[in-house]
DNA sequence: GGAAGCATGTAAAGTGTTACATGATTTT
DNA sequence: AAAATCATGTAACACTTTACATGCTTCC
């Protein structure tokens, strides 16, 4: 089994104290990781039993009261694999789908108005966006998290800062358009 | 077979007189269209049947001499469905899957200079993604093809605008921690 | 004559999502 | 007592990618 981006995500998860299926995906909410790299519950659980099953991961018993709860650790295998990926020169690309983009790059045949309104979803959801990274970082500057999550920290910031640049393209296309109504 | 966002990119090609599978692979590679929604040639053809045999296409057997070519237009009901769709006021939300940006949330262990590689090569990343949006726009300037291709155009420049933020993005980041670095 | 591009597909594998199912614990 | 949250998974489905296969045409 060759490890891919979602075995290192939840590698990197585990090497940061989050040891469990449930918290790591509570995680990856919380943080707004889906924004770059999305997972559910039925991936992550599959997935922790391959990484255990091939070494990369140990599995302890850690119930709590009779609630029973499975919690990793890395193994050295498991060490070794997460820093040959950090440390990796390979840098596949980007993948994007947005379904609102490609909408907009269709609109030709909209009318102005009809055009407007799609501009303005579409600045609303990056405002949204930009919205939930701001929540993610001002609850992380509150309390003392910052001590080894430097790195995941960056990420948000640059998470609420694209989004904020995102809303301001579609509000300046907004304001074009409406200029171009209004002098017609 | 309900519709996906996939059908709507093949219908509004076809729209806009992008009328084979083979055309449609490659205009969207001209576009760099593949950076908000990638398709392959093992997806579109066997699409396109479908949306033939549901009635939203018309084939047309368009030999080119001895070599076979099949070449769609849109019916009155795959008329229907676009304009749906692009009037459609829901908004599904963007999925993007970012391996580079994972692995620098997940930076922490590394040394400084292993961080500054990541964020160079990162950079670099956006800096050759922005080139290629450039050239495609500068490419539809020269040529007369702005009529009717106002839409495509302008995500076109999104594109190349974004590239460009992310870069200088990475390359501030580069710059403070080396300043860190210098500074210690 | 060979390389590059035009043109169309199939098969298999990989990846990811949705819906469902179960039961314990904590909060209101 | 009900609702929310903790916790773990399975099964079916949908979607996408990779590899392979074929043959024509144009340009060098």
């Amino acid at each position: 089994m060759p490890l891919n981006a979602s075995s290192f995500l939840i590698l990197g998860m585990v090497r940061n104290g989050v040891n469990s299926g449930y918290a790591i995906r509570r995680t990856i909410e919380n943080m707004r990781m889906e924004a770059f790299w999305a997972t559910t519950f039925a991936q992550i659980y599959p997935h922790l039993a391959d990484l255990e099953n091939e070494g990369y991961l140990v599995r302890h018993d850690d119930p709590q009261g009779a609630r029973p709860r499975s919690a990793y650790t890395l193994s050295q295998k498991g060490e070794e694999a997460l820093d040959a990926w950090l440390r990796g020169t390979d840098l596949p690309p980007i993948e994007v789908r947005d379904e609102g983009l490609l909408r907009l790059g269709f609109s030709d045949n909209l009318s102005p108005e009809e055009t407007l309104a799609l501009l303005g979803r579409l600045r609303e959801r990056s405002e949204a966006a930009e919205r939930e990274f701001c929540e993610y970082n001002l609850s992380m500057a509150a309390g003392a998290v910052e001590q080894g999550y430097r790195a995941a920290l960056m990420i948000a910031r640059m998470g609420a800062e694209y989004y904020a640049w995102a809303a301001a393209w579609f509000g300046q296309l907004e304001s074009e358009l409406q200029r171009e109504l209004d002098s017609s």
